[in-house]
DNA sequence: AACAAAAACATGAAATTTCATGGAAGAATG
DNA sequence: CATTCTTCCATGAAATTTCATGTTTTTGTT
């Protein structure tokens, strides 16, 4: 529901040809007429993000997670216990997803789900032996891949994109999703608040 | 059906609670034991990407478009016209998901679909003069929108930033690669040496 | 202490995305 | 030029994710 209807009228093409112009291949010939997104940072860090990632994601697949249960069981290496809305947000993740995901993990064996005595309210999550078993070797997979994808920057430069990236990740602050700090005022699309609330 | 079975046994925890150790808030104390993911680069590459873009998508959503919507049109800026095809890997989305979104797109009068006359299969997308001066004012506002992102760094650290990241754009060329086996094509070169120099 | 408000998470319903498939057009072979 | 293979896209069915909501527990207020 979001822009305009959801019929699907029409049946093929309306009939309409395009004149001759072939979409940009990869080089421009003389209309060097650049893509808005060639050049926006956002499109260019889900890329590398994606391809990457999905470059991983074989070894994930061949050691038979789907990409959400990768995402779960590598955020819990190295942690003794990981809330539910923790690994929502280290997943990119909405909760109720996470919560079936971890439910599933359980029942395979490769998570165990507490309760925090300190707040009962909360599910901790932490990797059984078999599940640290499993992480472990694909942990190590990642790590080789890191290395080979950093590879040919160079060590100093390497260290420098991964000291960038941390820097952006601590001057944005996640939970840019749900704010009602000011419960009154219903839902106003107006102005853009850049303060993103710290949880 | 990916990780073992589907059943939801168990209502509500089997009892057990955790031991007392309060999950990583986000510094620990004494336990330094880091999360694997913290140093992970697939990890800061997808947490930054989503960081970045959330924010810019209340924007988007403030524009009515949803988040899918919004890659095809941005895709499409400054482009002559992209096939579904270009459109599903820009829009790091597979291609039922495009074909769909842009026809709803064209029925709300956003986007334009004709065939190419040089390749009868391709659907050519391109704005409509509606949806040009929707990504136009999207565009302004984005472009905003990055420039606060980067001035933290500098211009220099941002430029740097940006060539990394188009550099290991050219480095892991998207699709994956298909299974190699009886190929006498080479699988893939590979072997390119990052230029961290000037584009 | 009592009560209201908020937070954490589980769960069913709804929406979105992806998978599987098929048709049509171009490329490749003979 | 007929035949086969591949590519590109659309579409219905299936799977995944998200939304909306309810329950339980904690926090804040009076």
């Amino acid at each position: 529901m979001k822009a305009s209807t959801q019929r699907s009228d029409r049946q093929r093409h309306g009939g309409r040809d395009a004149a001759d112009t072939p979409p940009s291949g990869d080089a421009a010939p003389a209309d060097a007429a650049a893509r808005f997104v060639d050049g926006y940072l956002a499109y260019l860090l889900a890329q590398v993000s994606n391809r990457i990632s999905c470059e991983f994601h074989r070894e994930v697949e061949a050691a038979g997670l789907s990409v959400t249960e990768w995402r779960v069981i590598a955020s819990l290496v190295g942690s003794r216990g990981e809330t539910i809305g923790a690994l929502s947000e280290a997943t990119l993740t909405k909760q109720p997803t996470v919560s079936k995901v971890v439910l599933r993990l359980e029942t395979g064996g490769l998570v165990v789900r507490l309760r925090n005595r300190k707040d009962r309210r909360q599910t901790l999550v932490s990797l059984s032996a078999r599940g640290r078993r499993l992480a472990d070797g694909l942990v190590a997979r990642a790590l080789r891949h890191q290395t080979a994808v950093l590879a040919p920057f160079g060590a100093d430069n390497a260290a420098q994109l991964v000291r960038m990236l941390r820097t952006l990740l601590a001057l944005h602050p996640p939970g840019g999703i749900d704010d009602a700090s000011e419960a009154d005022v219903p839902r106003r699309p107006a102005r853009a608040r850049a303060t993103t609330k710290s949880r």
